[in-house]
DNA sequence: ATGGTTGCTTGGCAA
């Protein structure tokens, strides 16, 4: 049983890349982010042709968007409004595996523009409200009971070794204490497991994403750990592997983040 | 310190 969270950067520009990595890698589930179009543009019909017959989609015209794709049935579908803003970032359903159902939710939190402070960035204050909602509605939801798991773009790298380097990033956006705080009080608030984390040591450099703006992303390897998948305490057990595809970065008109999957076992 | 690239759209954000 597989489950992959990628964000794609415009889903209709890069479905022949999803394509060849569904074929290929063929997890059962594909949860995107950034997919960057109306339901309506959503290419449905590729996911089907592809074996993919269930997707559930939060799109809007082009920012933000999240859809799940699913060999198996997907039921329950929810999609919540964090903040009020009418953002597509947020998009849930269950589904049977293994025997059971599992709730999983796909989320693309706020990047938060560049400069670290609230007060004088609204893009800044509206990551970090949403990360507090997230945390209330977790622990009051109770989200992580049973077989959960949520996944996502949730662009904080909290690790000192989810960033090339530490204290060059301190000040900048994605890995600032007041982010990390919060992410991880979202940690906390389902006792989430971080499944990447439970395969690769904290002591070891763990990228999911390398930015455009470099000259060469391989050579120079500045990335940050953006992309996650939290499981609940249920579903510790579980976890069998875990692929964070890089080479997808050095794909023709890539995105700037790789596909990450993480296997359940049977 | 600064600027660097990409996508959605065609001027300028957002990331």
């Amino acid at each position: 049983m597989k489950i992959t969270t990628w964000n794609i950067n415009s889903v209709r520009l890069r479905m022949p890349l999803v394509a060849h990595f569904l074929k290929t890698r063929a997890p059962d589930i594909l949860c995107l982010q950034e997919t960057k179009c109306r339901d309506a543009e959503f290419p449905v019909r590729d996911f089907n042709a592809l074996g993919y017959r269930n997707v559930v989609i939060n799109g809007q015209k082009g920012y933000h968007g999240v859809a799940i794709v699913s060999k198996n049935p997907l039921r329950l579908i929810d999609k919540r409004d964090f903040c009020e803003k009418g953002d597509a970032r947020h998009i849930s359903a269950e589904v049977e595996i293994n025997g059971g159902p599992l709730t999983l939710h796909n989320f693309y939190v706020p990047a938060g523009g560049d400069e670290p402070d609230r007060d004088i960035n609204p893009k800044f204050a509206h990551k970090l409200d949403f990360l507090d909602e997230m945390r209330d509605w977790i622990k009051k939801d109770k989200i992580a009971k049973g077989r959960a798991m949520l996944v996502g773009d949730l662009n904080i790298a909290p690790l000192e070794h989810d960033v090339w380097s530490h204290k060059a990033l301190l000040k900048v956006v994605s890995h600032t204490p007041v982010e990390v705080e919060k992410l991880t009080a979202v940690f906390r608030a389902g006792k989430w497991i971080d499944a990447l984390r439970r395969f690769v040591p904290a002591e070891e450099k763990l990228y999911t994403w390398w930015s455009y703006r470099a000259a060469d992303w391989a050579a120079s390897d500045r990335g940050r750990r953006l992309d996650h998948i939290l499981v609940s305490e249920e579903l510790g057990g579980a976890l069998k592997r875990l692929e964070v595809l890089k080479e997808a970065r050095g794909w023709e008109r890539p995105s700037d983040h790789v596909p990450v999957t993480i296997e359940l076992s049977e």
